[in-house]
DNA sequence: CGGCATCCACATGGATACTG
DNA sequence: CAGTATCCATGTGGATGCCG
């Protein structure tokens, strides 16, 4: 498991900061993943786009969450029309990296769980 | 950003289960992912080792934290010694599976945000 | 060492209704 | 369409102390 005992110290022995860590205190909240997901794969989408696309939250928390991950530099608003109204969210940079985060995720969910209503093992 | 807009429907659009919310509902706990990625690099861990090598984690919150990864399946506790007492936690396969999410979790930290005591943009 | 018991505070999410 | 306003329930984590 380890990569070599002595020469590489034990993680975060000493350390004060952990890029796992504070990485995790950002985009670890319910929803934020799928947003970050459907933003990804569908591109710039409208708020009621996006609350159909993210299946199951509600407008309150996904405002509530979009709000959070503009405060974290990781997605954008732009108001694309005035009459009628109309905006738009969109992945920043540093949103759009976190895609390996996100692939990585829907891969390991693909492989190691299952729908509901699939005939399976039993847990998730 | 879509793969093929015709071919590729809309994500979730009429499906009821996505592997990147299942996924995120198994892991995003506050330190769950550096569990996993302590365990990834140090290998099997008895408790108070791993309460140091998890820094700033309490006693209770790291006892929570290792009975939910039990009981997702991502964890497994063994009794190595009776006197004295010893136990060892570590991955199972599902667990370490989590490699690919906790190393791009590890990038992307050490990529976008920064150590709190360098001089740096001032967010994160 | 490897926890559990207790208590508390707050973050987060859900339901419902309403608005410009 | 794109949210906000309430209100409430619960999840989650933190602090402290004790135990076999």
């Amino acid at each position: 498991m380890s990569d070599s005992p002595e020469e590489m110290a034990v993680w975060c022995a000493g350390e004060d900061w952990c890029p796992v860590t504070s990485t995790a205190t950002i985009i670890c909240r319910k929803w934020h993943p799928v947003i970050v997901h459907r933003l990804l794969h569908n591109g710039p989408t409208g708020f009621s786009e996006l609350e159909d696309h993210v299946d199951g939250v509600s407008s309150k928390v996904l405002s509530d969450s979009l709000e959070d991950l503009q405060e974290k530099g990781l997605v954008d608003r732009t108001v694309i029309n005035d009459q009628p109204f109309r905006v738009e969210y969109s992945l920043t940079k540093r949103g759009a990296d976190l895609e390996p985060i996100i692939s990585a995720m829907e891969q390991w969910g693909k492989a190691n769980l299952h729908a509901p209503n699939e005939s399976a093992e039993g847990r998730f």
